[in-house]
DNA sequence: GAGGCTTGGTGACTTAGTCACCGACCTGGT
DNA sequence: ACCAGGTCGGTGACTAAGTCACCAAGCCTC
């Protein structure tokens, strides 16, 4: 999958800093973001407060929830918060649907990048009605942890992440530490058994 | 919203009674289903045998299984069962492309209907995360009511719905019988009070 | 190095989900 | 009509998850 390329007209760039909230709810669309670099984290937050991150954007994917507002005119209904430094362009309303009925390389990322997102989704749901907290807490500590070992994350971003309660993934890693799986430390997870958590994020 | 026209060239003719199978996981997608008349239940069947209702595609709507299997070119995820007799027709999935690339009303109309499905999706991920199994079902029961205060439907295919087992179903709906919202009968919910159920719903 | 904030740990409790089982109801056949 | 087998719903007992209240350890700033 490729970007979306930014047109020479119409786009205007993105930069900002780490934390730098993009949206959030009820907040008007001013654009169709193409990132060129950087992490985006879209996450909701429930009336009890509770919140749960729905999905990152990274470089070569699309915001679904931009996607959403400019398709059907209407405001955010997710936060959207910038993990790392971002690059990138945003492209108006107006030139985006220029581009949606000109551009057929544009339209073809675009609904790909749809398509894939709800894919995602749809793993989320199923994951939210029938996993274990065991089960999503170790698919979450691989998926973070990437290539690497560490997750640099508080206990409570965790339970974001799975949207669950702090003191649940905190007994949940205790036990997870007991049985040799992390090593934990303030802020951090260590990942020591990669393979045992991938039967336990498989449900074994 | 209108339903997209359908050409009279390449779509041919759709018409299935109740219950018929219309897709299943990993089948391949045989085209853009553009619904006349009638339901399709889309659901999802995890590992554990837990299903969960994702949506009912309706005369207008669109079923987003179908657009990301013809976006991705992938195979379906979930299970589609007419839920009444259907009638309609199928885009094959060149036709689809032709008409996507050409015709903006077809165009828009597909994607004001992605759009508005995965507001549905938000709303499902934000109800499974943190809404109690009372103000999911009082919601189902309404919205499975219509303008009408009667749901016949087990309460199996209840637990289906929100996602939850058939005894935490049967155990919430004997709440609500005691206070008076709902009386029940084999196969059967009728609402006596929409307005409490409403506030149930909300979280009161 | 004291005070205040963030992070994590824990016990007690509530809510939800699971398992096993039973009884009521429905339907079709004889 | 009666019975057999299937579907549907109710229930007790248990486990898993989420909530609430509170405390202790680390960390940061002044």
């Amino acid at each position: 999958m490729t970007a979306p390329t930014p047109s020479s007209h119409g786009a205007h760039p993105l930069a900002c800093p780490a934390g730098t909230v993009l949206f959030r709810p009820d907040d008007a669309c001013s654009g169709f973001v193409v990132l060129r670099e950087g992490s985006i984290r879209v996450s909701l937050t429930s009336a009890g407060g509770r919140e749960i991150v729905l999905y990152r954007v990274r470089p070569g994917e699309i915001c679904l929830q931009t996607f959403t507002c400019l398709a059907e005119g209407r405001t955010y209904s997710a936060e959207g918060i910038a993990e790392t430094e971002l690059k990138g362009e945003v492209i108006p309303p107006g030139e985006y649907d220029r581009r949606m009925a000109n551009d057929p390389d544009f339209r073809r990322t675009v609904f790909t990048a749809v398509a894939h997102r709800f894919a995602d989704f749809e793993h989320l749901v199923e994951q939210l009605a029938s996993a274990s907290i065991e089960a999503r807490l170790a698919e979450a500590l691989l998926a973070l942890a990437g290539h690497g070992s560490e997750v640099n994350m508080t206990h409570d971003a965790l339970a974001s992440e799975i949207g669950s309660a702090r003191e649940v993934v905190s007994r949940q890693l205790s036990r997870f530490e007991r049985s040799g799986l992390v090593a934990l430390a303030r802020g951090k997870v260590t990942l020591l058994a990669r393979g045992a958590l991938e039967r336990k994020a498989a449900g074994g």
